[in-house]
Order: C-alpha cells, then sequence, then structure tokens
DNA sequence: TTAAGTAATGTAATCGGTTACATGTGCCCT
DNA sequence: AGGGCACATGTAACCGATTACATTACTTAA
C-alpha cells in the first residue's frame, strides 16, 4: 500500500489550482488564458500545480464567462446523395483541419428538412462564434435568414454579393478544359452542361476557352446535373451523322452517365470520342476508363474558409468589405482524353 | 413615429423574462425545461413574456448548471479519401437526423494525425455527452484511451467486446450475396477479400453461403482492401485455365479495379463474367455495368447509432450490458450479375 | 380546531470560469 | 522623504442558467 494517490477522477476546478498553488484564481485564469504579467516563480507553481492535478479548463464556462465559443458552425443541407457523398467529406476534412490547427472545434448541423430548420439553427447559432454555409444550404430561406442576420458567416461554393465567400473559379477551370482538347487536336467539341451558378460558369468557360483557339461548341446541352439527362444528350450528340470527336461534361457525376452511353453505343472512350469532365470526385477514380477531369480543390477550399472566417473575427476586419476568393482549379489528366482519331 | 419597439438585439435571460411576467427566475426556468407544477396563470404569463421578448435559454449556460450539454460527439479518423468519401457523410446523415430529431447537436472532430489527437480529443471529450466513434478511428490508441474512460461511446461499424455498438452483419451478407450468385447458376465462384474484420466476415459469409449450396469457392484471394490488388488478383483469377464464372468482392471500390481488369482483358460483365460485390456505395451507380452489390445501410446505422447513445443515456441501463447491434444489409441487383453462360 | 400534508412559488447557492477594479510592493525621481 | 508609477496579484461581480431548500397558502384528516 503504497500512500495514497491523488484523486483525478472528480473534474478539478480552477479553484483547487488556486488553494494547491497558494495564488488567487484569477492567477491561474490569467495563466491559463496567456496573458503575460504573471512572475516566474508564480507561473512555475501554478503550472506544476496543473500538472499534479491534471486540470483542464471548462469549455462551457469559460465560453460562459468570455462570449467566445472557440467553435465554428458548418452548415449543410442534407441534400441528395451525389452531392453529399461526393463533396462533403473532402470539405468537411479541410475545414476540420483549419479548426484543428487553431484549437477549434466544429459544429455540424444537416438540415434535412425533417425538423424546423429555424430551431436547429437558433440552438446551431447560440452554440458557435459563426458558421460556414455549404452552398446548397444557402438555397434553405431559414439559412439565408441566418446569414443575413449578425451572425458571422463566410460561404462555401457560392458566390455572393454581400457576404465574404470562397469558391472554385469554374470559368477557368472551364477555359483550362477546353484548351486541353484544343491542344490535343480536337475540333469538333460539344458541352454538355449543368445548370446553376457553377455549371454555367464552367459552360461560359468552355465557351471562351474555345473561342480563343478560334473555336465554338458544335452544340451545348443543358441538362442540370442530371446523369440521365446527361446521358441522353450524349446519344443525340453521339447519333449525329457528324458527331463531336469530345465532349466536355460540366460534372463527373454527368459523365458517368455519358461514359455509359457510349459503351452502350459501342464507342470506344478515348478512341472514339474524348470525355472530359468536372470536380475529380471520388468517381472519377473508379469510372472506366478512369476520368480526365478538371480538380476542384475541396479540401483547400474547406481549409481556407475556416481561416477566412478566423480572419474575419477581429473588430478591424469587421469594417473592411468581405473577402471573397476563387481558388484555380486543375487538369487531372487520365484516360478519357486522347487525341482525336483522323477519320477524314 | 410609431412607439418604441422592443429591443431584441440585447440578448435577454431568464431574468428579463422573470421581471417582465412578475415571477421569479425559478419558475421561468421550470418552465423551460419542462417541469409540471406551475399552475396555468403562470405558465400562461410566462409564455407571453419569452415569445414578446424572444427569449431562448442560452445553451451554454444552461449544461454548465445541469452537466448536461444535450451534445454528441462524432469522432472519425480523417484516412483515406477512398474511405470516407465513400461511407461518412451517409453515416453522418443518419447520425444529424437522430440528433436533430431530439434536438441534440453533433460535434464533429476528425483526426488527421496533424495534432496531437490527446489534445484535441480531450477538448472534445469536455464538450459533449458522450461519443460515437467511427471504426477507423478506434484504431487510433489516444480514441481508444478515450472509449476506455468513463466517456460514454457508441461504436459505429466496428465490434467490440465490452463496448456498445453498432454494425452490419457482413457475414449475414456474405451468405446472401453467395446465395444469389449460386441461385443464378454459378457454380465456379472465386472470393477476392479484404482484410480486417468486416473484410473476413464477408468472406467467412460467402464461404458459408456456398457450403451450404454444397459448393465451394475455386479461389479466395485476400487484397486488404486496395483497388490495385485486387485487380491483380482479378487478372489472375480470369487468365487462369478454366476461370470462374462469377466474382465476390469484397467491396464496391475493390470491384472497380475487378471491372477495369475484365474490361482491358477484353472481358464483358456479366456474360463472360459476374462480380457481386459489398457496400453499395455511390460508385456502385457510376461504374459501367453499375455493379450489383450488397447494400450496407449506412444512414440507418448513424441514426441507430445515436439513439443506442441516448438510449444508454439514463441511469438504469448503465448497469446493462453493453447494446449490441447488428443489421442486415441487403442485395441490390443491377447490371453485373447473370446466368453463366453455358461454355461446356 | 389544529396538525400535517401538498401544491406553487421564491431565495440563494452553484456550475467554473473571466475580468474590472482594488490593493500592495518596490523603484525611480525630485 | 514622499509622490508617482508600473507590476504582480487579490477580491468580487458577472456570464445565464439550474436546483436544493425555504416559504406560503390551501386542503384534508383526526
Amino acid at each position: 500500500m503504497k500512500r495514497a494517490r491523488r484523486e483525478r477522477s472528480k473534474r478539478c476546478s480552477i479553484y483547487d489550482v488556486a488553494r494547491h498553488a497558494g495564488v488567487s484564481v484569477a492567477t491561474v485564469s490569467r495563466f491559463t488564458v496567456g496573458f503575460p504579467g504573471i512572475s516566474r516563480p508564480t507561473r512555475a507553481k501554478i503550472k506544476a500545480s496543473i500538472e499534479e492535478l491534471g486540470f483542464r479548463p471548462n469549455p462551457l464556462a469559460r465560453s460562459l464567462a468570455s462570449r467566445y465559443k472557440k467553435s465554428i458552425g458548418l452548415i449543410v443541407s442534407a441534400g441528395t446523395r451525389a452531392y453529399s457523398d461526393l463533396f462533403l467529406a473532402e470539405i468537411l476534412q479541410g475545414v476540420a483541419a483549419g479548426a484543428a490547427h487553431l484549437g477549434w472545434t466544429v459544429h455540424l448541423t444537416m438540415l434535412n428538412g425533417a425538423i424546423e430548420p429555424r430551431f436547429i439553427l437558433e440552438r446551431h447559432a447560440d452554440l458557435v462564434d459563426g458558421s460556414l454555409i455549404l452552398d446548397v444550404a444557402l438555397e434553405l430561406p431559414d439559412v439565408a435568414a441566418l446569414a443575413a442576420s449578425p451572425h458571422r458567416c463566410v460561404l462555401i461554393n457560392h458566390r455572393h454579393k454581400s457576404l465574404p465567400f470562397v469558391a472554385i473559379d469554374n470559368f477557368l477551370g472551364g477555359k483550362i478544359a477546353a484548351r486541353h482538347l484544343v491542344s490535343l487536336g480536337h475540333t469538333r467539341i460539344a458541352c454538355i452542361g449543368g445548370n446553376r451558378e457553377s455549371g454555367s460558369d464552367r459552360i461560359a468557360g468552355y465557351k471562351e476557352g474555345l473561342k480563343s483557339s478560334g473555336l465554338r461548341p458544335v452544340a451545348v446541352l443543358d441538362c442540370e446535373f442530371d446523369q440521365k439527362l446527361a446521358r441522353r444528350a450524349a446519344h443525340k450528340l453521339l447519333s449525329s451523322p457528324h458527331p463531336p470527336t469530345a465532349l466536355l461534361v460540366a460534372s463527373d457525376w454527368m459523365a458517368c452517365g455519358v461514359l455509359a452511353e457510349a459503351s452502350t453505343m459501342g464507342l470506344e472512350v478515348p478512341r472514339d470520342v474524348s470525355v472530359l469532365s468536372f470536380d475529380d470526385a471520388i468517381i472519377a477514380e473508379t469510372t472506366w476508363p478512369p476520368l480526365s477531369t478538371i480538380r476542384q480543390p475541396l479540401s483547400e477550399m474547406g481549409r481556407i474558409a475556416f481561416d477566412m472566417f478566423h480572419e474575419s473575427l477581429d473588430a478591424e476586419s469587421r469594417k473592411r468589405a468581405p473577402v471573397r476568393k476563387l481558388l484555380q482549379p486543375e487538369l487531372v489528366e487520365r484516360k478519357t482524353t486522347a487525341p482525336p482519331t483522323k477519320d477524314l
């Protein structure tokens, strides 16, 4: 039987530390928040006591007193499986990395329509210092209302006139894609587009990229972001008398439909037709052949969103205009693009 | 100029409500927590005041006083892109739905190894009433330590001898898969396995399913959960003199490799070989042909994990043995399985 | 008639910190 | 010697709720 060991099971408070170190609670508190004016010996005593007692400041009490929660909210609308499965995890990872790096915590709120969003969001807002809002979520009226309130927000992947945001430069991505196809020697290029902001930006970029090479798209078909529609569009395009040699598609997800259609029509990709899409979602690696695509830097986007949020916190930055950042996408060349076969 | 409107911008506390309603704070508090013994008239006054003032109890103060945070943690290890992208979003959705339904809040912690997990987890643990731990995360020593502590946990997709968990019945899934192939008329069936618990359970189920039909696998190749290894295994199997007519693969991800290999070998699926895999991740819909697969009910798993956690909260349930639940997977028949071609 | 019990409400301690303000000490300068 | 000041630390109010215990006013039973 050694001497009784210090009991660590009961939570220990700042008062315990103060008593143990022979100082006041204020001094301990100052120590924990990193206040500079503490003498060496006092500092040492407190440090020793904290370690000996295994003290950890209670974050709730701390937030209550300081009105600073060190916690960020992430608002997502559960939406469709295709969307969230493809992008959410990666964005999340970026946000989480940014948060963890600064000792912040992340609060996830997924809106799926089942529960009154207002109630959820009110609670959400009370628990965090501000929120990151994923593009599709902003379409919900309650989220839009929250974003318009004094609650600090940064939008992810959604451009907005009066709120700070970080998004992908889809227009640039479109240009990069078009140029790649042109540089491979394609001249008969068609676009299969998505609607919404991102889709039309991509298409506009495609067009611009072609135009700067003196080309113009053979056809531009809008298919929202729907795989089946994209497939039908591909069918129409590829069964025309003088079909395009390359297809620019607005998303990997749609491109999967295009690939499937090509396959059923007995066409081989990229020999008979090149396909270049957008996103570099995980599915781009698993199709056959694997998709050449324009990569969206999603995890960076999450990371940057967090950092932007964090920077927007200090008083002076509140007066400046909202920050907006556009990230550059990047070509990932896999196996669906190749020079056109001479078929004259 | 109408009369001055009540100012709602400053946060209003329970004291304001008490004063406005002409009662004590205790009574207001009782009202908000749903205490039964409040007279009709008092109740009405309080309700009116709360509405008029737009009062919302401060969750932080509430948690501090009640030691009940109404918040659950979800611990995930960022891990590989393939894993998290494929499963995370769906599980998350289930958890979030369960939480939102009961007015709980979810705190997400992603461990990516960059930061000392211990620090993150300590803060995490202080902010929640307990945690859900995703399978792969438990492999981290710090998470394991947390799970072993008094912190209440439920494991997701990981069987454990002393902790409550919810997981998929992979063995059953394997059996279902095997039976499906058998019922299609296949007799020469090979397995491409994954290691870890889930992989070997699936394979064991496959074997058992075959055995109960008087068959045994032509071959069983372990490839961890690696796509390239799976592809190589498929090559080996399919190029043998008397190849199997069907392949049971331990995951969709690996199956993509198998499909790719079949395609390069000039084999058509399912005419030349059937492929049946496991997960029904989103990629299963986008391969060509789309994968027949055994679906894991991931979002249900998340939902159930939350519910289990919530039920485990009351004092009496703490004495019982930890709950463990196995969810039944389900066959999703797409286009990679068909009766074998008669090739005698 | 009165003791005891019950229902509704109030008082004040408490949760575990932060921080404005007060205090005490030592040093420099006039 | 004494005023002024900076520095280190202590005291106590406060953040916004919950809740044990006290109080009051009615019932009801003996």
